[in-house]
DNA sequence: CCTTTTGTAACCATTATAGTTACTAATAAG
DNA sequence: CTTATTAGTAACTATAATGGTTACAAAAGG
């Protein structure tokens, strides 16, 4: 499975979104995830890199980067998670074999096409429709 | 993501299906996956558990339980991946925040729905589908 | 100038996978 | 019945990823 990188994140910018007159800080929002503060910035930095948040040293987070319509879970999943291929395929087989020499060929548009389903649902869902469960 | 182990495992019934004259032995299949025959016996152990193939000391794998038409992707992922979720949620969480109240209650049936797609796919392939490409 | 907080580096613990050795028990076949 | 072969499994090691932690440098608002 995934690790919870995505769950985590989705978590982060929803408070952020959400946010009212706190000062939003790693120590903030790593209280309510109940995590370590280093997690979220380690989260947080990759956030921002993607241009889904805007934050400042001493300030703190300051806000998204976009509305919260135009943030998509698969913005954030390419943003924080690094292995994205959905499953894993053996390499080194036998060629010599008619199956070891056509077997990753075979499975990786199968895979290929499995994952884009998946990616193409994380994309139909926007932060304003995980936000709207918490008002 | 997944494991390989569902790639190993459909390398393992293709080499069944296709079987000619050969003993086909947890030996002989490793050598075509190029790896250790005991990994191969651990799946192939959990592929007859769940009535895939049939098998038995001294003779090796005798056959599969089924027709390949009648054996999907979605029966072998099921037989041997542990870890199905596809999407880890982070628990623990803050129940006095709004979000940490919420999060998990909100992720949930959102990452089953993706979820639930993958297995779609996973169904509507057959043994057969794969093993026509090594013909 | 000074205080706060991000942004990282450098660790450690835990878990899952993959690989390996070694043994038991089943069983086909002579 | 005996024997040789092989599945099945236990126990161990190596490796990698995740999650967690301490520590510190650098940015920047006030």
């Amino acid at each position: 499975m995934y690790s919870s990188k995505l769950s985590v994140s989705i978590h982060i910018l929803s408070l952020i979104a959400l946010k009212e007159d706190h000062p939003l800080t790693s120590e903030y929002i790593a209280s309510s995830i109940n995590t370590n503060p280093v997690l979220v910035r380690r989260l947080m930095s990759r956030l921002k890199r993607a241009d889904l948040i805007k934050s400042s040293t001493k300030l703190g987070v300051t806000g998204l980067a976009r509305a919260e319509e135009e943030i998509t879970l698969l913005d954030i999943f390419l943003a924080v998670e690094d292995n994205r291929e959905l499953f894993d395929i053996h390499s080194n087989t036998n060629h010599k074999c008619p199956v070891g020499a056509k077997i990753e060929s075979t499975l990786t548009p199968l895979y290929g096409n499995i994952q884009k389903g998946t990616e193409e649902k994380l994309a139909a869902v926007t932060l304003a429709d995980i936000t709207k469960e918490f008002k």
